[in-house]
RNA sequence: GGGCGAUUAGCUCAGAGGUAGAGCGCCUGCCUUACAAGCAGGAUGUCACUGGUUCGACCCCAGUAUCGCCCA
């Protein structure tokens, strides 16, 4: 294609148009393909499996964008890179979807059977999946589509019953009778994190428990009175002086007319209450503690359903709400209630089933935990592996793991992977009882092998009904994903993973969960970065949820700005890493003025481009080739060291997670310096005739940065950025988003390695670049603190050019310009009207030459310079009497050239985490 | 009850031991041939409160209050 055929952009950017042809055009050229095969050091990440339950939330867009920034860049880094995409099955949460979907149709789940059942279950699995990979696709995630997985695809199926197996061979899976959470919604077991703690305006009820032989009676305080039909036993603290006596004679329960003993455990707190402390041991979790040590019967009183079962006599069939009034009122009419108050307590509900979970005794599958995390909190300690980021939360982590309980695996559902345990239910007359044998294998065949070896021909098999808690599986995601158990290219080439991107509201779900299972199965944790994410928030502050019902379609803010608009509100909000962001949002119109501030940001950038395109007499950077360095101005010695120190911010900013800063600075960059200043300085330069050399040079210049700036800005904005390059380079078949990121000094490296050419050819960028094993990021210091060599090369025309006293002004000013990159910013920003400045600059030369030769004698005091030079003498006055004639304040002075040095060069104390 | 975080302009948020910042919003004037989704200019703050350290505290320390989150 020749240049001059290059036609104008729209004076208006479309979002909608552009996306759609990029994301089909990255798509069809398998630009994010990865291929284990191909050289470069890797760098994966697997998302966090969003549950198809319906479609994706503002959160989901803020993960996706926070990762797609940090693959982005890392691809245009060079890096061999594999974004992997899919989604969780989420047991309970499908499960509550499609029964209150058959409830509506006046069905249950036992109504259409099994089958039946996950029939439907797929095809909602099929509608909802692909929404949601959809949404990812609309959000721009510049993932390898083709390794798409599912948690209950065939390969990871296989993992699953390949784990569970194993760590049941080893010991670390048993089934036994334990307390669980029940929900009586759902009607299966919950984990413990499942349960959430929601204080309740309920009330404590005194009742008396007379003494079996003789007078008297102890007093005992609940919040669950129907659960003394499950009594059997009343503790006291075995301190506890008042109590003393009793220790050792029985009650006999009202209503059931039980005797029940009085004990001692240190478990009773004397403060609380009475003092005394009934014990349902099937009911309560302390009190089952209290009931397996002290030997007592275990009684239980409610059906799976919540209501209560023929142990609680009369209240048999009654719901556990209905019946506890009704043992109140009988409790009130024997005369042994004597006391109600009203008090406020925390009650667990179950996180799916909105309904409070019920203590219950019953047989489910458990992980014997702590083997599992010894082995996550030994590389936590010893290699501080895997590293959080912010790092407050290995704390929080560290702490988890620290107090491990053995975790329930089974759940009484349909939707998820059934567990690999054959029941012998011959033994026990057909039915799964507490003491059926039972076979774990990798499936039916072989638990026929099994057990006919153990149990001879004449037996009869059934699988265990339940499935497996949706952690389980998603416990495994990192490399059950990558093919595993198979030692496949995938896990040797990008495992373990680089960056975990997650919120903390999942640290114990499932970055525990993940960090245990991989430790044991690949005896390394699955990613070397835990980069941890705050939270959306609405627009009145409260956390975005489905249940609040206050959360938003991503699809609807990007259906009015556009994706970039809102990838690049949502990076620019992070800004403090880990931070809650909030987002404004009208919910009447859908409009939101943060995301519309970002569309603007973007119609600039598309604006800016629009000028220098119309601008390079229809060339593409390459034909003009890179800036001149002979000949380069002072405003475009000034843009291209704002650039230069830009890149070296922006690639110091992503390496330390730091997205938010990294997507301001380029805001700043772009439309303060480059948009207000360098496109304004430079149009005179333009209107000059064809021949005029500081023309060429201002095209090139301007091609040149804005090039860069696409790619800088190409993590955060992939699609106006993509759409903008080729109308710039005019390239087919080549994509920004596989071009070199830029690089510090660039263009001096070009023209020193060029040196012997009059007219230096630019040096394309190459699509990918193999990077060594220990990647060096380039030194900010090249651009930000000119050495002797890079920064006056940069800055300052050749010596011999530098003749006249004009140059010689000239040259300070550009040096000036160049080492203090932020003063100038700060300067200009003070008056923006470029005239207004020309004058003033105009006085600073004066200024200038007059301080040349007392600047000359401080410019070799290089930390200090750039003070002295920006405020003047009157400030070099001040100073000096400050800090260096008043001998006690000569200490302060190292702290605050540091923080000067901040100011000055940005931000480059903070470690690599991420390089 | 334990822990973490926040509190800075009307809103969303940066910030730093030495005169308080950005974006949006607001006010004024401009369709200046990249952009009115823009440009130029302007107004706006007991930096939550109370003490302490300091020559000096918005910043450091202690406590209080409010909000949010996590855990029990």
């Amino acid at each position: 294609m020749t240049a001059s055929t290059i036609p104008p952009l729209a004076t208006q950017y479309d979002p909608f148009a552009t996306e759609e042809k990029w994301q089909n055009a990255w798509r069809d050229h398998d630009v994010f393909q990865a291929d284990p095969n191909a050289a470069g050091q890797p760098y994966s990440i697997v998302i966090p499996p969003p549950n198809v339950t319906g479609s994706l939330h503002m959160g989901h867009a803020f993960n996706t964008t926070l990762m797609d920034v940090l693959v982005r860049y890392k691809r245009m880094r060079g890096y061999n890179t594999l974004c992997l995409p899919g989604t969780d099955h989420a047991s309970i949460a499908v499960q509550t979807i499609l029964e209150k979907q058959l409830k509506a149709e006046g069905k249950t789940r036992e109504d259409v059977g099994r089958e039946e059942f996950l029939k439907r279950a797929w095809q909602w699995k099929a509608e909802s999946g692909g929404k949601i990979i959809n949404q990812l696709k609309r959000l721009g995630l510049s993932a390898d589509w083709s390794r798409e997985r599912f948690t209950l695809d065939e390969g990871l199926s296989k993992a699953v019953i390949e784990a569970f197996v194993h760590l049941y061979e080893a010991g670390l899976i048993y089934r036994g009778n334990y307390m669980v959470n029940w929900c009586p919604a759902s009607q299966s077991a919950v984990s413990d994190i499942e349960a959430e703690n929601v204080d309740v305006q309920g009330h404590l009820w005194y009742f008396r428990y007379p003494l079996t032989e003789g007078e008297g009676c102890v007093e005992v305080a609940t919040t669950r009175p129907e659960t003394m039909l499950g009594d059997t036993g009343v503790a006291v603290n075995p301190n506890d002086e008042r109590y003393k006596d009793l220790i050792g004679k029985t009650v006999t329960l009202p209503i059931v007319h039980r005797e029940i003993p009085i004990f001692a455990d240190e478990l009773v707190d004397p403060e609380f209450g009475t003092g005394c402390v009934k014990v349902t041991p099937a009911h309560d979790p302390n009190d089952f503690e209290m009931g397996k040590r002290h030997d007592l019967p275990f009684i239980n009183i409610m059906n799976k359903d919540g209501t209560l079962n023929e142990n609680a006599g009369e209240f048999a069939g009654q719901d556990r709400f209905v019946a506890r009034k009704g043992v109140v009122e009988r409790l009130k009419a024997e005369g042994v209630l004597f006391k109600t108050e009203d008090y406020e307590h925390s009650v667990p509900y179950s996180d799916r089933g909105k309904v409070p979970v019920e203590p219950l005794l019953s047989t489910q599958w458990f992980v014997k935990i702590e083997p599992l995390g010894t082995k996550a909190l030994e590389c936590l300690n010893g290699t501080n592996s895997p590293t959080f980021v912010p790092d407050k939360w290995s704390e929080v982590y560290r702490d988890w793991l620290l107090r491990l309980k053995d975790w329930c695996i089974s759940r009484q559902l349909w939707w998820g992977h059934q567990i690999p345990a054959w029941y012998v239910v011959s033994a026990t007359e057909g039915e799964i009882t507490d003491d059926t044998p039972f076979i774990v294998a990798h499936d039916e065949t072989e638990a026929w092998e099994k057990a006919k070896a153990q149990f001879g021909e004449d037996i009869q098999l059934e699988r265990d009904p339940d499935v497996l808690d949706t952690w389980f599986s998603s416990g495994l995601w990192p490399f059950s994903t990558m093919g595993w158990p198979e030692n496949t290219p995938e896990l040797q080439k990008y495992y373990p993973t680089s960056t975990l991107v997650t919120g903390f509201d999942i640290i114990f779900f499932w970055v525990a969960r993940m960090t245990m299972m991989a430790g044991y199965f690949t005896q390394e944790m699955p990613f070397q970065d835990v980069y941890i994410h705050g939270l959306v928030r609405d627009e009145n502050g409260k956390k975005m949820s489905k249940s609040a019902g206050n959360g938003i379609d991503p699809l609807l803010l990007i259906n009015k700005y556009g994706t970039d608009a809102l990838r690049y509100t949502l990076i620019r909000e992070v800004a403090g890493a880990g931070q809650d962001i909030s987002l404004q949002y009208n919910r009447k119109t859908d409009e939101s003025e943060s995301v519309e501030a970002s569309r603007n940001f973007a119609n600039k950038m598309w604006n800016a481009a629009r000028f220098v395109l119309m601008n390079l007499d229809g060339k593409t950077p390459e034909q003009l080739g890179y800036p001149d360095v002979e000949n380069l101005e002072f405003c475009d010695r000034w843009i291209l060291s704002r650039f230069y120190q830009t890149v070296a911010q922006t690639r110091e900013d992503i390496s330390t997670y730091a997205l938010g800063e990294a997507a301001k600075g380029l805001y700043e960059f772009i439309w303060g310096d480059f948009c207000d200043w360098y496109i304004e300085l430079v149009k005179p330069r333009l209107r000059q005739d064809a021949t005029s050399n500081s023309r060429l040079v201002a095209q090139q210049t301007l091609a040149y940065v804005l090039e860069g700036i696409l790619k800088l800005l190409h993590p955060f904005m992939p699609h106006i950025t993509e759409e903008i390059w080729h109308n710039l380079t005019q390239k087919t078949g080549e994509f920004l988003a596989v071009q070199t990121y830029p690089e510090v000094d660039e263009i001096l490296q070009a023209s020193e390695q060029s040196e012997s050419t009059p007219n230096p050819e630019p040096v394309v960028a190459k699509e990918t670049e193999p990077v060594s094993d220990t990647e060096q990021p380039t030194p900010p210091e090249t651009a930000i603190e000119p050495t002797e060599t890079s920064g006056d090369v940069a800055v300052m025309p050749s010596s011999e050019e530098a003749s006249s006293q004009v140059s010689q002004v000239f040259n300070q000013i550009a040096r000036f310009l160049d080492r203090l990159p932020d003063e100038v910013s700060n300067f200009f920003g003070e008056y923006r009207r470029p005239l207004t400045v020309f004058g003033i600059i105009l006085a600073a030369l004066v200024s200038l030459v007059v301080l040349n030769a007392t600047l000359d004698a401080i410019h070799s005091i290089p930390l200090l310079s750039p003070t002295f030079q920006l405020v003047g003498l009157g400030y070099v006055i001040w100073f000096v009497w400050r800090y260096l004639l008043q001998s006690q304040n000569r200490e302060e002075l190292g702290q605050i050239s540091n923080r000067l040095k901040k100011q000055v060069f940005g931000k480059r104390t903070s470690t690599n985490v991420g390089e």
